[in-house]
DNA sequence: TAGATTGTTAATCGATTAACAATC
DNA sequence: TAGATTGTTAATCGATTAACAATC
């Protein structure tokens, strides 16, 4: 009987935590100390106790009644929990629009994301460094994912080729793939895939909105 | 008792919906007449039982016992229930590299999505024209949206526009906005919003990651 | 008929919400 | 003390999984 942990986090738990940690990091430019559950949870328009819960899960001291949570405590808690303290390097594969795109955004350097070298098979981008990243052949990409100790592969190509892409990043020793293309890649149970899929956002959008025009 | 339907597609099922259309588009495009479930649940790693009640939610046939569902019946309830069929118009705001990334993606004509009109606030990338659609000033958001009866808005701006924007869209008479910017975006309760958030997709993967690394 | 496949009903699991007790 | 806030336990809701019955 191993029961580690009475406040487990729900995944939908984990998917609000940047959303915490964005509305805390404004509380903390601010200067306030402490803030309540209640306040992040009306930031959100979610219930309170599902903040509570969600910060009891995560965080390394408990609340104190009539002050609420040390703002700064909160912050290193969330942060920890998310892995962003440990910075992780990533290769990018496809450097297209979206590829760029992502290469660019400063945000990530929050996120604890470091996108450290990006991979395409057209001649004409390899060697170009795009936001100070350079972009490689497809050759080299087992080569450098090691000698870089790279754990994350970002799968920014075109449908047909990330299955291929996504076994060679297996290969070079990745640990965590992050999927745009709109396939459902297989793997070895012990890489973790994490999609990123444009059609399915969209999917859900487009069937409430035909559901609420249908209804008028 | 207003009972309509006993077969109601949960919000993970619509999710699948995208997947499992991509993979009857395959079996079309080798002249398969009939699918069983079990296929479709296989390519996709899940259970049989779980396709068949999402398609008994969407199908207007049942499958044939010893056949199968047909292909091309599904194909066209599937895009019937998600909106493909009436194709959405939309305003896309932002013209930065994700905003361009989406705007070239031609993939979105399979999706029921044409963004037909794009906004920026950046006088130099007013009246370019990328991938056949053209980019106007912000200023006149409302009377293209209006006139062209665009009924999605999509944010790719920094995080601190988007509130703005989305004000700006909801005026404009959008009904559905499709958010980009790591923002929760305040709207009123008849305007949808789907979240298609970076930080948020990336933090699942990289609590994952942080998890596993600790074990080890 | 036997067997592949479908569809339904019940059981389990997970996440959210509600009700309440505890604390400074 | 009263009240704001926390934390916990129980109830509800929703989605998945399992077991079984129905059909060609």
């Amino acid at each position: 009987m191993q029961e580690q942990d009475t406040h487990v986090l729900s995944v939908q738990g984990i998917k609000r935590l940047p959303y915490y940690l964005k509305y805390l990091k404004e509380l903390q430019t601010k200067g306030m100390e402490y803030v309540p559950a209640g306040a992040i949870a009306e930031s959100l328009n979610i219930y309170e106790v599902q903040v509570r819960k969600d910060l009891a899960a995560v965080s390394s001291q408990p609340g104190k009644p009539r002050v609420g949570f040390s703002v700064d405590s909160l912050i290193a808690d969330i942060e920890h929990f998310l892995g962003y303290d440990c910075a992780h390097t990533a290769a990018l594969v496809g450097v297209g629009h979206l590829g760029k795109a992502l290469m660019s955004y400063s945000g990530f350097a929050d996120y604890g994301l470091d996108i450290a070298a990006a991979f395409d098979c057209d001649p004409a981008l390899v060697g170009q460094c795009i936001h100070g990243c350079e972009v490689f052949p497809m050759e080299r990409l087992s080569e450098i994912c090691r000698q870089r100790k790279l754990l994350i592969g970002i799968i920014t190509t075109p449908a047909p080729q990330a299955q291929g892409v996504c076994d060679a990043l297996v290969r070079a020793g990745v640990r965590a793939i992050w999927n745009f293309a709109h396939v459902h890649l297989h793997v070895p149970k012990d890489v973790l895939v994490q999609n990123e899929d444009m059609a399915v956002s969209f999917a859900l959008l487009s069937s409430k909105l035909a559901q609420t025009l249908r209804q008028e």
